[in-house]
DNA sequence: CCGTTCTGCGACACGGTTGCGACACGGCGA
DNA sequence: TCGCCGTGTCGCAACCGTGTCGCAGAACGG
């Protein structure tokens, strides 16, 4: 069902622990200590992380503070018998949910569908990618080569007026009236200019624009060529 | 990081952006049909489709209302460049987010991370985690690099608001009738001073803050940029 | 090939938005 | 009743965004 990394030093509880959930339906992948943990951890990321608060070396609280800062991976702890100081402590270091040992595998399979039930639904918002050009409309955030493009409100809104409609021509007047909200009759250099900033922040080569074309005396298309 | 389902007739786009995910660390699944793709959907739900639109047989739009209606795995779509009527439709039909083609395998994997990251938090689960900033919402309690912060009613009711969508930036009307229950339509400087009053409690330097980002002209947002 | 029109682009100053400190009011507890 | 804490409001200052202007160069038509 999930991806799991499993970090336990104790050489039967890992082994009998992740063939266990294994059967549940995991793919589990097995470390015995902090480090090769979160190496693993680094170079593949888990969906859901179970940690061993007693591990040689660096403990589960500082692996769970470490795999806490690098994302939100859920994480479900193994603590000793009724240690609440353990308890408190692993729900402050970023731990979502944890199981007192001696560990049974159906109950930690159960405490891990839990939570990854919990972090499933929420309604993401719609984002679109136009070749290396990604718009997220509901971050309000642009990238470019997986890079952010710092954007201001008027070219943030302009560019997502031409993207809601690509390859379509849109006149000054369209953008005027939809991004700008004047109502403009006489002509304005307000578009051009507008264009020409967005540009110089998301085209490699300006002179030579990729997203946004000029179309000569009707206004700009957007669309990747 | 994750099992994707990959619906897509072109062989060679099949091949290679299955690869590729797999390589980007995906658990992919790829089939070249909507049928053979709904079927391994109902047996085995993956976490997250990535759908081609033009399909033989059952087109893409039927392909994903099916698996919108079946539950609320996330949906990816990969249309036809520029084709605008197929980004309206499709999102209409219920996908999250979508990519044009021709596809670069890393804006696919950047787009499905995006879409699982929003996809992730935001769950009513007892407690979240920000680097160091703790939000246990069973307790109410937040907790900084350890260390309780304490809140005023007003300023947790904006936190959770804001770390409730993590990611999405929220307008200051929204915000107002959310943690407010004000229904102003004329400007305020409630929010601006609420988010002035919550930064100087969680931020390290609010002058550069790290949890809540103004974003000029539409609101602030919560967490990663 | 030339002239006209349209567009790209840099410069600059004005205005709006936001951050932030100060203050007043009101509710709750002592 | 008094005092404190939380919160709404106001005003100021700074910064950033943006509208305007002017010129040069490209595109297009004759």
């Amino acid at each position: 069902m999930s991806r799991i990394l499993l970090i336990e030093d104790d050489h039967a509880v890992r082994v009998g622990l992740a063939t266990a959930l294994g059967r549940y339906g995991h793919d589990v992948v097995a470390t015995a200590t902090g480090e090769e943990g979160l190496r693993r951890h680094a170079q593949d990321a888990a969906e859901l992380v179970v940690l061993d608060l007693m591990l040689p070396g660096i403990d589960g609280f500082e692996v769970c503070r470490r795999i806490r800062a690098a994302g939100t991976v859920p994480i479900v702890m193994l603590t000793a018998r009724g240690d609440d100081i353990d308890v408190v402590s692993g729900l402050e270091a970023g731990a979502d949910d944890y199981v007192v040992k001696p560990v049974e595998p159906r109950v930690v399979d159960a405490r891990i569908r839990a939570v990854l039930r919990r972090a499933a639904p929420a309604a993401p918002g719609r984002t679109s990618a136009w070749g290396d050009l990604v718009i997220d409309r509901a971050a309000m955030t642009v990238t470019r080569a997986g890079r952010p493009v710092a954007m201001t409100p008027t070219e943030l809104r302009l560019l997502l007026e031409l993207s809601a409609s690509p390859g379509q021509v849109l006149s000054r007047q369209q953008l005027l009236r939809t991004v700008w909200e004047h109502s403009y009759l006489g002509d304005s250099r307000l578009v051009d200019n507008g264009v020409q900033r967005l540009r110089a922040k998301i085209e490699t080569d300006p002179s030579s624009p990729v997203y946004i074309q000029t179309v000569r005396g009707f206004g700009y298309r957007f669309g990747p060529v």
